[in-house]
DNA sequence: TAGATTGTTAATCGATTAACAATC
DNA sequence: TAGATTGTTAATCGATTAACAATC
């Protein structure tokens, strides 16, 4: 009875399934790629160029995309401003999403003043640090607000998702305040392993674990 | 003829075969997420703790090491430094990296004086940078050098690995200069598209497709 | 028309999962 | 001994690849 009740709410809401791991994983890096061209003044592109970009089979990406509808058109490839609109349908992530950034050191700034975020939808609606010679600092668009008040400003922001910019032996304490606040998506950019309940979402930067999967094979 | 002569290097040198992209891209993760471990004074570790910290299921775990060598305990788990020495050998990524840091921002500064890269034996050798105004400002444990003296600099410290921390306009064109160099590796923190040749590994940090994707699964 | 690229199928390969004996 | 965890097998699932007709 609990299941039938799931399924009709899918029904009711969306006729369409919930996608699997792989896919929804995928399609976010198609959209990144997507995003990006189209600052570069690209229109069209082809699945073998998002190929390229991402790492993904061409055909695989045809198919992906195919499962949702027929985009591209045969000879010329996919018009990139309709095929991120028809992605962001289908990942259901068209809204504004607001993020509360931890740390307003260099890594703090750098993160608060790039585009990559801002691109996707998502605005640093916040920033803390425990420095009290920070508090009150301009950084993108805000200011640094104390720690202390991360509960009340996570809820009069609606902030969802936390980005970790601070020293590793810190991230784990952030990470479970964080976590006491209600927000369940993280990324941290320390090298920190984070603790985190099951239902907690926790993606750790990794370009060292990158660096020695591509020495691997450029090794003779 | 040639696939015999390929197969009789690999005798020569090495009893094992090449490991697939796939075990060596998860090798790499288990080799950070021990790295940390260790860090935290870890000795021991299981494939369930490993699993939970890399997103790749346990079986899958030991079912990569075991094709190896028994390394673990049964009962017990895995001695964290002794599989940390392992992984190494297997991916015989043991040596010293030498990186050039192309970037003396405020996300350069950050790259340098961390020790995410520092942890795997990868060492900023070079930090490069356009404005006049940064050139010899001490960064991490070196100076920056200006940009016209890349060549040598990339030749006297035998520079195998690209970091790039510059603006998103300014990528395309470090990444011509680097690949004219002979570097093969890159690692991009920018969100442009970097071309190259097919030779040439480019892993560009995607932070805003990871929240979409883990935003994907976080909503109702 | 000719060239290019999608949409789609079928075959192969690798990853995931469940299960459990072995053993610390 | 009892509990825990590895090493390993078998079954299932999803990704990759090649191929090609459809069609822009």
């Amino acid at each position: 009875m609990s299941i039938g009740t799931r399924y009709n709410e899918y029904a009711a809401g969306t006729p369409t399934e919930r996608l699997s791991v792989g896919v929804a994983a995928r399609l976010s890096r198609y959209l990144q790629v997507l995003t990006q061209a189209s600052k570069m003044g690209r229109d069209r592109i082809s699945s073998q160029e998002i190929a390229e970009f991402t790492n993904v089979n061409a055909t695989q990406i045809r198919r992906d995309l195919s499962g949702f509808g027929k985009f591209g058109k045969r000879g010329v490839g996919y018009d990139v401003s309709l095929l991120i609109g028809e992605i962001r349908k289908i990942l259901r992530t068209q809204g504004q999403y607001n993020i509360a950034l931890f740390g307003a050191g260099r890594l703090g700034q750098a993160v608060a003043s790039s585009a990559v975020f801002a691109d996707h939808g998502f605005t640093v609606a916040a920033v803390f640090d425990v420095d009290p010679a920070r508090i009150g600092e301009p950084i993108g668009s805000t200011r640094v607000s104390p720690y202390g008040e991360l509960a009340p400003l996570v809820e009069e922001h609606s902030i969802t998702i936390a980005v970790l910019a601070v020293p590793a032996l810190a991230a784990q304490r952030v990470a479970d305040d964080v976590v006491a606040c209600g927000i369940r998506i993280m990324f941290n950019y320390s090298e920190a392993l984070i603790q985190a309940p099951a239902d907690v979402t926790v993606h750790t930067s990794n370009p060292a674990a990158e660096l020695l999967h591509a020495l691997y094979f450029s090794l003779a």
